[in-house]
DNA sequence: GGGGTGTGTGCCACTGAGTGGAACACTTCA
DNA sequence: TGAAGTGTTCCACTCAGTGGCACACACCCC
């Protein structure tokens, strides 16, 4: 309909895409994974290696710094994050518990900044790191706050299974984020991972739009859900609110 | 010589480059910056937007969380960070000042986290930010440990003056990293900008080669060099030492 | 009003840049 | 000794990308 877009840039996107899974590929392995001729890959990755886009490691490639310096220079990330460090360490110091910060990217989350505890079981989200919408408290609590369309582009794509209980019912969807909307707190219980539970709450712009989310996360067995549910909204508040203030 | 490139990737990161000073450009401005064609740089900027390496803000566009997400995965990124983290902790509570970890890239400096003290003064360094390594203390801790012809490299391409006190003599910086080779830490007086010393010392990876630095600076009335030195060198040796077990 | 000058967007003939098959040099393993 | 993997190089073909040009707006000032 709207392509044809650019093929290179796409070429491209399917490399540096290739190292979703794995951090060190060779000429061989890119060239199998994306479809890609051989040569191809060779001549692209030569010419990403130059713009330090790629690094080499032995003989095999690997995503290059030049990455890390583009990615924190990206806006959504910066402002929001710096409105919200402050809070996330108290949120952390309060809670002893593992806290998300996280955006909304089309259907995805996108977690910018975590705060583990030594105290606290490791879990394995990772920072830049990306999950449904449907299946995560942040994704909840911004989805419930977003316009009508967001959420009908996350059920035509169809509520992908992630873990056991990822909510995959539609209605179930639509009825949870009404009372999330109502309270202004997300609740997941091992949607996204096994043992894992979190209470959620949106962040807004000055407008009301959605700016991200932050969250509280746990094992199931030791976190009290409803303690910390005033606590992340009271957080969540107050980041809106210094959000707002820096306009 | 070696070349020719791709010409699409290079104008793509000319694109991406232009982002170095503002955050959100038009097309026009883009076009300017880069000295493409407008309808070059419309179309092109169109087929990032699809794969979220740009993002539109208005009419304009900004640096999209595709690239952070990417930027998250670099793995010279993350293994050092994950192995400093703690340390950089410590050595910010044991000194109350702001302390920097950074890798070598090429001739440059790039820092890869910064942990700030909300005690100490806002100094002007940013995760992410690219420094000549000449002209820091992270930069002399690291051409100190490093193979010859990288200091050749950096000798080669000229020491540009980044602040009034920035070493632009090869003699006085070959004689200085003589001596931080014996001493094992660096130090800086506001050779990178007014104002702001610092204590650095390198990381190295078990065969010796340097994996990155750490520093603590501060302004030059307020922070005793002489106290820190011991504290930077402790802590480097220990992530050294970590970074070496993991493997 | 009009007529600057700034945007963003769309079109399309031209051509040279990117493509990928094939061939090569090396290792590794059997 | 060969088969199967790797990375690298070459090059004729052609199709994708280019950028000049023109258009649709939105300003602002005379």
């Amino acid at each position: 309909m709207t392509e044809p877009p650019n093929a290179v840039i796409d070429r491209m996107m399917l490399i540096l895409g290739a190292f979703d899974t794995d951090r060190v590929l060779s000429v061989s392995e890119l060239a199998r994974r994306t479809g890609l001729a051989k040569s191809t890959v060779h001549r692209m990755a030569g010419t990403l290696l130059e713009h330090g886009v790629l690094e080499r490691s032995g003989v095999r490639f690997t995503l290059g710094l030049r990455l890390f310096e583009l990615g924190e220079r990206v806006p959504r990330k910066l402002g929001l994050r710096e409105a919200a460090l402050p809070y996330m360490a108290d949120l952390r110091a309060a809670t002893r518990q593992t806290v998300h910060l996280a955006v909304l990217d089309g259907t995805d989350v996108v977690y910018l900044e975590i705060f583990r505890n030594p105290e606290a079981p490791p879990l394995p989200s990772r920072t830049g790191g990306r999950l449904p919408a449907h299946a995560t408290g942040v994704g909840k609590a911004m989805l419930a706050f977003s316009p009508q369309r967001v959420l009908d582009e996350v059920l035509r794509r169809g509520l992908r299974r992630v873990a056991e209980r990822t909510i995959t019912d539609p209605a179930m969807l639509t009825r949870q984020l009404r009372t999330v909307r109502a309270n202004g707190v997300a609740n997941e219980y091992e949607e996204s991972g096994a043992g894992i539970v979190c209470a959620a709450s949106p962040i807004l712009n000055i407008d009301q739009t959605v700016a991200g989310a932050i969250s509280v996360s746990g094992l199931s067995g030791r976190l009290d859900l409803r303690r910390m549910t005033p606590a992340v909204r009271t957080a969540a508040l107050a980041i809106s609110r210094t959000l707002g203030a820096r306009t």
